[in-house]
DNA sequence: TAGGCCATCTGGTCCT
DNA sequence: AGGACCAGATGGCCTA
């Protein structure tokens, strides 16, 4: 699908077209346990294939000599850094290790420790981190060569299950963004802006939705009641990232926070786009739970539902209204965005 | 060929 | 002490 396709799609509101998109993407990015790809996918993206290969490959070329007695030349000098044994990043003299590793060490540290003095003069390949390690090299250097290797590789295995692990969830978070089709999968930055743009606008769409409410309350003087939106209940904590009340975790998935009846910090989700919210808190009652239907079911839902006739529906009907517009919404988002 | 994206290795840092 | 997490470094693959 092109770009003039896609704004043909959003000009006609032909969700059904875009639902169909969304399935063909699933369908192609159903998990194989190992790339996430369908054969016809990975035939058609090149990056996939690559990956297939690469996750085993990695493993059989590892050619770590257990036996290896000279440390130095399996580049697991605590002092240095960036080495590497095979397939992956290697570096030719010790010196620009040292380096490299100089540079890590003086990175703020994301978990609010305390840099240690000596490392911001670290640069200097013969100071700084490694005078540092000075009581660990010689700790480590108890060990016998064969030990560290074993380690390394156990360090290594796990680090390389990590990041599956973290692949895995990126492309269960690609199984459930609506998105139209491209030629290769999703990138992982591109998973992650269509998200961040689809939980602002679900979060947007909401919370217009209770404001209309609000406002047709105030109108009827509360006649208008037992309908979809009204256990949503805002509370500005005017703090922008602040806490979630109701025992809800900051960072929760929108529909889980809301099927699980705990409640969404709005506030934290809006943080890149201070212009669209201004409510932090919303909290999902036992009424939102029965309507949330998977990502599939809005553009299908919309597709049977036109303008007219939405007017006469129920409620939980045009909350998936609301969807499918959102379906095309954080598509054109992305794009603007994008490029 | 440059640039984008990715997998992997690696050592430092932090947490349990 | 061991594992998780993190970010730098590196090389492979692909596309424009």
């Amino acid at each position: 699908m092109d770009a003039t396709q896609l704004t043909e799609l959003m000009g006609s509101h032909d969700f059904m077209q875009l639902q169909q998109q969304l399935q063909h993407n699933n369908n192609n990015y159903n998990t194989d346990g190992h790339n996430g790809l369908s054969p016809e996918s990975v035939e058609r993206s090149s990056r996939p294939v690559r990956r297939a290969t690469r996750r085993t490959s990695q493993l059989s070329n590892n050619t770590y000599d257990l036996e290896m007695t000279d440390s130095s030349s399996q580049s697991d000098d605590t002092s240095g850094g960036g080495g590497s044994s095979n397939g992956g990043g290697s570096s030719t003299n010790n010196n620009s290790n040292q380096l490299g590793c100089a540079q890590g060490g003086q990175r703020p540290s994301s978990r609010g420790r305390q840099q240690n003095a000596t490392a911001g003069a670290s640069l200097t390949p013969n100071s700084g981190a490694n005078n540092n390690n000075n009581n660990n090299r010689r700790r480590k250097g108890a060990l016998n060569a064969k030990e560290r290797n074993l380690r390394r590789l156990e360090s290594n295995e796990r680090e390389r299950m990590r990041m599956h692990s973290l692949n895995d969830a990126f492309q269960s978070l690609r199984e459930v963004i609506p998105h139209v089709e491209m030629e290769r999968r999703l990138s992982k930055i591109e998973t992650l802006t269509l998200a961040k743009n689809y939980i602002i606008n679900l979060t947007h769409i909401i919370l217009s939705k209770r404001n209309e409410e609000a406002a047709a309350m105030e109108l009827n003087a509360g006649a208008v009641g037992g309908v979809l939106l009204t256990g949503l209940t805002a509370e500005p904590n005017g703090n922008n990232g602040g806490a979630a009340t109701n025992g809800a975790t900051n960072g929760l998935c929108f529909e889980d926070a809301l099927a699980s009846g705990g409640a969404y910090d709005c506030a934290l989700l809006a943080a890149s786009d201070g212009s669209l919210l201004s409510a932090a808190t919303v909290a999902a009652t036992p009424t939102m739970q029965t309507l949330q239907p998977p990502p599939a079911m809005h553009m299908h839902a919309q597709s049977q539902v036109d303008q007219q006739a939405q007017q006469h529906l129920p409620h939980h009907q045009q909350l998936l209204h609301a969807h499918a517009h959102l379906g095309a919404n954080i598509v054109i988002n992305y794009f603007s965005t994008r490029r």
